[in-house]
DNA sequence: TACGTAAACGCAAACGGTTGCAATAACCTT
DNA sequence: AAGGTTATTGCAACCGTTTGCGTTTACGTA
């Protein structure tokens, strides 16, 4: 609730104007909960609007995206898309087999950041990505896949 | 050219047929140095056999990275393709101001993997993804621009 | 060498995502 | 409250990539 008036306070500031798509939009992402492909943001936006274009939920979740509002997450090669976590960054790990997703802290990819910046002089962007891999669970049901 | 005969091997081993269009887009591939674009190699491929389709480049590189012959790359939101590097794993590094791209050996992501498996009992896959981020250049050219 | 089979091909249609453009509507000014 | 400006929309066309399908062709067998 409080997150959807900084949301239409982030718009008004930045001059952009507040449309019934965008509203709909941003209380469908916030609504659902964790991550939700692009897809599913249509479909229950057509549900509530049919007129609503999945040119304009792209749109208006690259503009959330830039404005801090959603957070992008890479899920295979597919964004998905969050409420920007106010208590602070996380990542995703994704299981390929599952596809649950865990959150990560930026500890450990800070670690690795830290390395590349000392090292390379090479800032890496790894704000927002998700690592997709094997989870416990899966990798003990199916102890004879591995990778190489 | 001895990369070259093993592909053309592990295509045989495994059931595969030896068609021109694959020794084509393999030597393409081979001669191209480092990483290229589907795009180029599909350029390519129509000069040297006007009847190429993109479709068969596709179907191709993907066999191709599955039997360990091509290394796939993303760059950005492209996929690019090189011949696996026999001297061993190595990532890459690209820079999103000028593109340029650096090869990052493998350790440095190990010891991330090794957190990741010992904390929380997942496996990454590690194995072929390029981060992007800014290079030592272009950051000392363009102070003001800090991501945050 | 000729034959049969199934893998691979070229083509065309489909997919997810982006972009150009004319029509619409949010917002500022009066 | 009405009018003008311009951001935003819906639509359609487009882009890069994938998929279905009928035809072709590589390759094992005779």
């Amino acid at each position: 609730m409080v997150q959807r008036q900084q949301a239409i306070e982030a718009l008004r500031e930045k001059g952009h104007r507040l449309t019934p798509q965008r509203i709909l939009v941003l209380s469908i992402v916030a609504d659902g909960g964790g991550h939700m492909g692009v897809d599913e943001i249509f479909r229950r936006a057509k549900e509530a609007y049919p007129y609503m274009d999945i040119a304009t939920v792209y749109r208006t979740l690259h503009l959330f995206k830039d404005l801090g509002v959603v957070t992008e997450v890479a899920i295979g090669d597919r964004l998905h898309y969050e409420l920007t976590d106010p208590d602070g960054r996380h990542h995703h790990m994704v299981c390929r087999v599952c596809n649950g997703a865990y959150n990560l802290s930026p500890t450990y990819l800070d670690e690795f950041r830290d390395t590349l910046l000392e090292e390379f002089d090479f800032e890496p962007d790894l704000e927002h990505f998700a690592i997709t891999g094997t989870c416990s669970e899966c990798r003990s049901e199916q102890p004879g896949i591995h990778q190489h």
